[in-house]
DNA sequence: GTTAGCACTCTCCGCCCGAGAGTGCTAACC
DNA sequence: GGTTAGCACTCTCGGGCGGAGAGTGCTAAC
């Protein structure tokens, strides 16, 4: 892509940012109205000739104003958007919320996605940390009166795995509690190949919980969307591009869709911990994604565990303020993990 | 509510039949037409004209053909509504779906949901199983390098429940875990009131993990949309009263509104296991849910775990089909928790 | 390179009108 | 007395029309 001028970066800024608050084309009159550039309006229309030529805006009728192109936009985050930070009092309400909630773990992933989806005025996702490697730390056997047994699996981390299982035989509850603490000992503190080199000395049934141990640790391993929250589904269909309730509902249904979830989610977690993505328009890979962006981010404590966030919003979008929210929330929680798992 | 004729039955349910498949609203010579009962337009003219005036139909203009009120939808459901089973061949195909899903309790839910929102094209929720009275089975402390505990407490049932702590003094994972050793001797198989008379011989440690313990299980005896799984929100969205998306938006936010899916899933838990609760237009409780009703049922092992379950659609819906989806699914997991937790 | 002026092109909105669908009423019918 | 045919009336929906408004591109002058 060319340079641009300094003057048309102001007037791509400035369209971006007026279209953005009203939802309305802009045209040449209505930026020298509002913004009082020292030219004319004939000029801001070479100007925008020029952006629209280089494909940044778009002319959607012969008269009737411009908007932004998704290369546009992608020029503006790239290029343009001034790095701004949430205003400090909101941090310091996020960060009380969070505080509050601290003790309770499964409370973070429903605040962060209900923090995000208010500042974002869109639509928030969250999935609960996980370990990039499982590690087992403790094994719970609860038997029932029949041959089921519930296996309760708990690696570093905290993070807590349940599994169903029905044995060939009945055991007793004493049976099971003594198996159980005899894998614990002699696993914990091992990965999924670690707990499975252990099995040589144990009994059939002993041999058969760490197939399944390992298959379950396997699968933790796995990037997941299993433990997906979500918020402010209902501030996407709020914006006038998702009047026409069909474009609404392929985005919604999207956000139901376990691969297309995997996907996103595996993309957010790339880059390193802090590093914030912007993906505009659905880059062409989501078609389905036209009209919607996506900012995302990892978070949590390197070694231990970490978890994807993001927002997910219509093209027109306040990144400037999104990419704060995303970034300070990812930030907060990495830090609350940091503080809880690695002391 | 005064009798109907058997004509007038006739009628209410082949105009709500209609429109439920059309989405437009029936006229006297549409109804003749299509199903050529025994008389003239003239007569079904005037049997509507009195369903209108008894309340279970409306008139939206004056010449524009009729559709079913609230109350009209309630008689219907409450009277005429035959009693329809799933076909067989669906309930084969999704109890297949359970028997493969068995194992992993945690996919229960999520089937449940997909499942639901799938055979009623509607929006489904889902709760995961929860002790009615939460029974204390084990405590796990894990700690950290720091002061920070994570205490992982095991119900009877198979419910666990995760709580971050910051103890006074640090202590080394050798004292964690004797001490919760020695809590989950002394308290397995109380209640909340009986774990808290355990305190008495324990140290400060000891008696502080007991008091958190029984905080938690008394927020675990509180009926709790805390884990509630959805889908099929994009489902609600296809029907065309919800086309301008204002009122589609409405009904999304309430389900992002925890005070009321508490209000909604504390309705469905309140008749036995088994029974289907059937909402009609939110029944006046519920502004926001006017156009929109919901059907809901109580799942469970009575005695051991027990969650909740339900549709939330358009008023104009499928009644017959969709009760018989969720008596099914909830008959399902039912039976699958019995045989999984009674033996 | 910038600006004023101007003709041109769109969309949007209100308006009218005819077609279509459905009703309520009345009077006749069995 | 319930049922039916006939008829006048009402109301919505969709298409066509036209003016107002907004914005553009071009040209010629600065």
């Amino acid at each position: 892509m060319e340079e641009l001028t300094e003057r048309q970066e102001t007037i791509l800024a400035l369209i971006i940012h007026e279209y953005v608050e009203t939802g309305e084309p802009i045209g040449s009159m209505t930026l020298l109205g509002r913004y009082g550039l020292g030219v004319s309006s004939a000029t801001i229309r070479n100007e925008m000739s020029a952006l629209t030529h280089a494909g940044l805006l778009r002319q959607l009728h012969t008269s009737g104003g411009r908007t932004p192109t998704e290369e546009g936009y992608r020029y503006f985050v790239r290029r343009l958007l001034t790095e701004t930070e949430l205003p400090s009092d909101e941090k310091r309400l996020i960060s009380h919320q969070f505080y509050q909630a601290r003790a309770d773990v499964d409370e973070w992933v429903r605040l962060a996605a209900s923090v995000l989806a208010h500042h974002s005025r869109a639509a928030s996702l969250v999935t609960a940390p996980h370990s990039s490697r499982a590690v087992f730390k403790h094994l719970e056997l609860i038997g029932t009166q029949g041959r089921q047994v519930l296996m309760v699996i708990v690696l570093q981390g905290g993070d807590v795995r349940q599994q169903m299982l029905t044995l060939a035989e009945a055991f007793s509850q004493e049976v099971l509690s003594q198996t159980a603490a005899h894998i614990t000992a002699a696993c914990a503190g091992r990965d999924a190949d670690g707990v499975a080199a252990e099995a040589g000395p144990f009994s059939e049934l002993g041999r058969e919980l760490i197939r399944l141990i390992t298959e379950v640790m396997r699968r933790a391993d796995a990037v997941s969307s299993g433990d997906l929250h979500h918020d402010g589904l209902s501030n996407v269909l709020a914006h006038p591009e998702f009047a026409q309730s069909d474009t609404a509902r392929q985005a919604l249904r999207l956000l139901e869709e376990r691969s297309f979830l995997d996907e996103v989610l595996a993309k957010a977690l790339s880059p390193g911990i802090g590093s914030v993505q912007v993906v505009i328009g659905g880059e062409g890979a989501w078609e389905e994604l036209r009209d919607c962006s996506m900012v995302l981010a990892r978070y949590g404590a390197a070694g231990y565990a970490t978890g994807a966030l993001g927002v997910l919003g219509p093209t027109r979008m306040a990144y400037g303020r999104t990419i704060s929210a995303v970034r300070y929330v990812a930030g907060l929680m990495s830090d609350l993990m940091v503080e809880a798992y690695a002391g």
